[in-house]
DNA sequence: ATAATTACCAACTGTTTTAGTTGGTATTGG
DNA sequence: CCAATACCAACTAAAACAGTTGGTAATTAT
């Protein structure tokens, strides 16, 4: 498994989703301007994320992504798959048996720490997170800002 | 913890070392073909590794690289922080406080897998390692060929 | 002394990835 | 019809990665 800023940027948005889809679809550029993340670069993600079946997106205004299978189906690890789906077919990235005859000398080590995030990964679905205190926190403050200083973006965190 | 291609170079290279060097200080050189991977990408790494108190340069003939610690006090998370000692200011890179008042999101999410691969790889001694059945397997047929074909890498595995 | 061998060092280079931009087309609600 | 949205492809700037080049310094062997 590969721990990419992007796959971090996609979990991020995507959680943004979670927590705001419940007044229907929500705009990339709502996601893009409460998250700090540039809207073409999420039209990008989001494209993958359509073609897994994590999100679905409608059109035309009051339009934008909805998640297609409730949040505590979906685990952090799904999200970071979908968006990370490039293999390095070249070296050993991870999950691939270095060359011909050969393994590389820490073949193993990688694999079993892949299986050790994968397993934590796995185990930490969109909802749990929509329902840590530190989450709410932020969602808050992002919220609050959102009303008062609409169109002002200056925050640009991950 | 970061996890990069660059922290495996490192840790294939040390754990190479640590197969080798009881027979004295062990060549760069040595462990490029070994290994398979570009000499002067090794006098990098190393010179970040010596920095780091980890390993020893001795000049001259007969000279190269010696361990400073035995094998079961260099931990992986050693050698790999030892490497990737770059610190990725900008963004929200793990150990970082993302802005001003605001943290990410996700923040406390990737805090926790970083400790968790932390812990993992704290954990792994360059001398478990070596006395995994799985390195003294591919120990042997690195040694064996190179007593044949001295001087014709091909392979280049991590 | 000299030559060979090694570490050590800094600057440069080609490739890939990342993050973002630009300039569109398609669909839909008001 | 118009505005808002998704959707799409090609391009771009910057960074990281892996490696190269061209050295200097120290040490051993001859």
């Amino acid at each position: 498994m590969r721990l990419t800023t992007r796959g971090r940027y996609a979990v991020t948005a995507m959680l943004d989703l979670a927590l705001h889809y419940e007044h229907g679809p929500v705009a990339l550029a709502e996601i893009a301007e409460r998250q700090g993340i540039s809207q073409s670069y999420l039209e990008q993600l989001f494209s993958r994320l359509r073609k897994r079946g994590l999100v679905d997106g409608t059109r035309g205004p009051g339009g934008g992504y909805s998640l297609v299978k409730s949040s505590d189906l979906i685990s952090v690890a799904d999200v970071i798959d979908a968006v990370d789906e490039n293999v390095d077919a070249t070296r050993c990235g991870g999950q691939r048996n270095c060359q011909g005859e050969q393994r590389c000398l820490t073949h193993d080590l990688w694999e079993d720490l892949s299986t050790q995030i994968r397993d934590f990964l796995d185990n930490v679905s969109l909802d749990e997170l929509v329902s840590r205190r530190s989450v709410q926190v932020i969602r808050q403050w992002q919220d609050d800002r959102r009303d008062v200083t609409a169109g002002t973006p200056f925050q640009e965190g991950l």
